[in-house]
DNA sequence: TTGATACCCATGAAATCCCATGCTAAAAAG
DNA sequence: CTTTTTAGCATGGGATTTCATGGGTATCAA
């Protein structure tokens, strides 16, 4: 199946909109889908999402294990080890496309990852991050800078 | 199985086209592909691709398998453990082959390699590098040189 | 009514398509 | 063996389409 990839930065318009890159949204036709699932990283100044297509099978999965499972106290009241998951649930929100490819960012989204008048959207295969472009150069630098020692530095050129 | 050997200079013109060598083409199309992924290599000035078939087929075996086996916050939020390849993925670019062969080629691979009105198309099996052509002679005479020291200098010229 | 959101259209810039040209190397003709 | 054709390919430029973006208007709820 087709992944995100590839970065784009693009404006935030004073109603909050912003377009969803081309490439991204063509992606997500594959999936037949015109609609992304936001939330806030857990760990980064930074917006994650999933076309909605692929999080409302990832939720059904869930459910129905626990179901099948005989787990009724965790499908009743939820499982503490899950919490940081459904905590998510609560802070995520549907992003519709609309007919000219953008979606509008929540506040508190926008006030998360720290963004103001431009976006940086970012593939991660089968999700796209959102950023503001400031923070995003911050984490690729230490990502490469990560990557280069790992990779460890031979020839200088 | 086909591989990408040789290597071609070629002109970018003022539009940032480039024309991918014939042969490459050639060798693309038996893959059924008319595109590649791009990204710039850490170690080096230089952008490196692949067939955008074997790039999606990389990535589908990490991608796919997380959410058939409804690993939650793997696919939420990603795995620490593979950022070196989500970083990757916001570096790659896909580079469209035009009906004419040529592809464009964006401005920060083109800084990143340094390539300014030429560029060196060079077959590395599986994969492509793009180079200046300055920067590709300092390079390919320094690998010769390596090459030169491990071999030893043995027989006389 | 007011504020927020969805829908529609206009515009400029950039990417893509399309066609013409010229170069080079191989093939054909003398 | 030399000269002439031919075909494949790289390259340039103009035309066309795509795309991001701004603004106006309609719709709905508080």
């Amino acid at each position: 199946m087709t992944s995100f990839i590839s970065t784009y930065e693009n404006r935030v318009d004073r109603k909050g909109r912003v377009s969803v890159p081309a490439q991204f949204r063509d992606r997500l036709a594959d999936f037949g889908c015109r609609e992304l699932v936001a939330y806030p990283s857990p760990r980064q100044k930074s917006i994650e999402s999933l076309p909605k297509t692929v999080f409302d099978k990832l939720m059904q999965q869930r459910t129905d294990r626990n179901v099948e499972e005989g787990e009724f106290e965790r499908v009743l009241f939820g499982d503490s080890k899950d919490s940081v998951v459904e905590t998510m649930m609560g802070l995520a929100t549907p992003l519709l496309i609309d007919n000219d490819g953008r979606v509008l960012l929540p506040s508190h989204l926008l006030q998360h990852a720290e963004i103001d008048g431009r976006a940086t959207f970012t593939g991660r295969g089968n999700r796209i991050q959102i950023w503001s472009p400031e923070n995003h150069s911050k984490q690729l630098e230490s990502a490469l800078e990560t990557l280069r020692n790992r990779l460890g530095a031979e020839d200088g050129e």
